[in-house]
DNA sequence: ATGACTCGCAACGCGAGA
């Protein structure tokens, strides 16, 4: 079972990529992030042409969560619990092929002196109980997306010029660093000794010197990570025409 | 050339992204 993240920084502009991922890669299952677009206007038929379901949480002009999958999805969850005034589109999880599977945008947090940084950290507090509770059922879970954490200096090309960003924070460090304490693992680093990317800046020629950090990240639970067969990131969509300033990440579970 | 962004929006510059 192939599951692949990537957010596409808006799923109408990036159509043509998107249907072509989906061609190349032969995922079952492919959570997106950053929509930009409501449910009503998301490029559904041109989807389901290629034979996935789809599973939409979206939100006008910003944000907006996905997911894709060849089989059918149950129980689809809209909304991270803990905070009913939340009105931001950034959690949705549903049940595919008794895989309970999670697509993230956890917020940005920058500039972290205004109310965004308490806002990406108080969200996270949320997604450590969401990830408790999921792991009380002893079941493979993905938790994949753009998770606007960089765990290490080592996940960045230059941590100096992240310093003071909300992405290299202790407390945003921290929080991530829980949910692998708890007992998910980064699917990435459990099988790649070396770091790659999985996003690179739109600005001052980011990608051409490989100026990039790791922030999308897939954690599994241990009955997932058990299947865990595969890791890799899929470079080719970021040189493309018209690219994302993220790349997808993937993996294979034996399941 | 010591550098160059890209989305959505009842836009015509701005907010947001990371």
């Amino acid at each position: 079972m192939k599951i692949a993240s990537w957010n596409v920084n808006s799923v109408k502009a990036r159509l043509p990529r998107l249907i072509d991922y989906l061609n190349a890669s032969s995922v079952d299952v492919l959570c997106l992030q950053e929509l930009k677009t409501v449910d009503e206007t998301f490029p559904r038929e041109e989807i389901e042409a290629l034979g996935y379901h789809v599973e939409t949480h979206g939100q006008k002009t910003y944000n907006g969560v996905a997911i894709l999958s060849k089989q059918p999805m149950e129980n689809v969850l809209r909304r991270l619990p803990g905070d009913d005034s939340d009105e931001q589109a950034r959690y949705i999880e549903a049940t595919i092929n008794d895989v309970r599977i999670a697509s993230i945008y956890l917020p940005n947090g920058n500039p972290i002196e205004t109310e965004k940084f308490p806002y990406k950290l108080g969200w996270m507090d949320r997604l450590i109980c969401q990830a408790e509770k999921l792991l009380d059922t002893e079941t493979p879970i993905v938790l994949a997306g753009d998770y606007n954490v960089i765990p290490q200096d080592e996940d960045c090309y230059d941590a100096k010029a992240w310093d003071g960003d909300a992405l290299t924070q202790p407390q945003s460090r921290h929080r991530f660093r829980q949910l692998l304490n708890m007992g998910y693992s980064d699917a990435y680093r459990s099988f790649t000794p070396h770091v790659n990317y999985t996003y690179w800046d739109y600005q001052r020629g980011a990608w051409q010197k490989d100026n990039g950090i790791r922030i999308d990240h897939l954690l599994l639970s241990p009955q997932a990570a058990d299947t865990l067969t595969e890791v890799g990131i899929d470079k080719d969509p970021r040189g493309q025409e018209r690219p994302s300033d993220h790349t997808p990440i993937w993996i294979n579970l034996d399941i």
